[in-house]
DNA sequence: CTAATTTCGTGCATTTTATCTCGAATGACG
DNA sequence: CGTCATTCGAGATAAAATGCACGAAATTAG
């Protein structure tokens, strides 16, 4: 059997939870390749990962057979796995719209995390950093971002701008043929038709702190 | 009754679900009362956050009564009864360390996002950023961490810094008081024993998105 | 004042998710 | 070669979250 078949479960449809989770399986995979290791087991993974172990041999079986007995899953054997599952066998062009502090974190990060996404378009409205080389690409003007989407095939879009801009970059992205927005902004994207949104939401986390600091957090065991 | 009361609920415990909710519920009043809304109904608050309206009520209903028929919810009313369930009441000093460009972004981003939070603190390691000034702060070095944390009190940690160094951040936080952490790296922080761990895992939508684009993810509707 | 209508709050049914349990497979070891 | 210990896979069970449906409250209109 091949990593990408499925073993025969067609038709069961994957808990959205699970897929929440693989790509947290897969960088830890990869952190444990990088530290040579051919096997690891549900167990130790799972306390990597702060996850109960059978999680994890639950979610690994809704896509067929991965572990041996006595030994555990191959690490390499399950990366490609994974990465057939979340759909990495194809390339995914990548563009960053907004530059600033938070566009350039993102930028950088890009290139590290996975040589299936290529970031190729860096864009931003402020004219001191329109022509910069951030990431080792030319930042352009948003106002040729319709005509640049036009050249070239943009499959997710980046959105790192302020939040009042957000949902014209977000159509504008969307009329330029891009099917899926990844967005930082704090503004609430949803329902675009045909269109993947995800919300980063990055400044929820600190609430969810308070809340845990100033006391009754129902903790989970 | 005052917002902070819980209407006799006392002894329910709350859905975690419910929680994570929360942050997104009070962001959304905050844009209505800066467009001047006196009150929101469930439906309409659901449609801008892409829930269900009995979502909305439920969650609300947990911690007491709320609403009124016919005329909905108080904006200014539930921004403080959320506050109040948040913790907000007080306020939150906040350290960052590691002011990259992510560092940097989340600098900016705290000072407007809500005034409980109080940003004090900037630290990096790279000698050509100490000194500098960020947010109306200035940078200090990391070697100082443990001393600056002992003349202030921090009591949310953000960690942005590369991977190889977050445990060694968190664990000089941990020792210095700090009892809640945000954590912007890649690495897996779990299982401090008596301190909060939010993961903010940035990367990890840009795989979602890449699996809806390959095919098969299964749709909410 | 009464009827009509809107919108909440909540008990209950349904769906989704997590956990438990145990048989089966595998390799280690005597 | 047989026994033992380990670890998986998956059905059964438990827990959590969601969504429905309806009674009650409140406002408006006649």
């Amino acid at each position: 059997m091949t990593p990408t078949s499925n073993n025969g479960k067609t038709g069961i449809s994957i808990p959205a939870a699970t897929m929440e989770r693989l790509p947290r399986y897969l960088m830890q995979l990869f952190r444990l390749r990088r530290k040579n290791c051919d096997s690891v087991n549900s167990q130790s993974l799972g306390e990597a990962l702060g996850l109960k172990d059978t999680q994890i041999r639950k979610d690994l079986s809704y896509f067929g057979v991965f572990g041996k007995a006595r030994y555990g899953y191959n690490v390499e054997y399950l990366i490609k796995a994974i990465e057939s599952i979340l759909g990495l066998t194809s390339e995914y062009n990548l563009a960053i719209i907004g530059v600033g502090n938070l566009g350039k974190a993102l930028a950088n990060y890009a290139v590290q995390v996975n040589s299936n996404f290529v970031l190729k378009l860096l864009v931003d409205t402020n004219p001191e950093i329109i022509g910069t080389t951030v990431a080792d690409l030319p930042v352009r003007s948003m106002d040729d971002l319709p005509q640049l989407l036009s050249t070239q095939e943009i499959h997710i879009g980046i959105i790192a701008v302020p939040e009042k801009a957000a949902v014209d970059v977000a159509n504008i992205l969307v009329e330029g043929g891009v099917r899926a927005l990844y967005n930082f902004s704090q503004a609430e994207l949803h329902h675009i038709e045909g269109v993947f949104i995800e919300n980063a939401s990055i400044s929820y986390g600190v609430y969810k702190l308070a809340h845990h600091l100033s006391g009754s957090w129902p903790r989970k065991k």
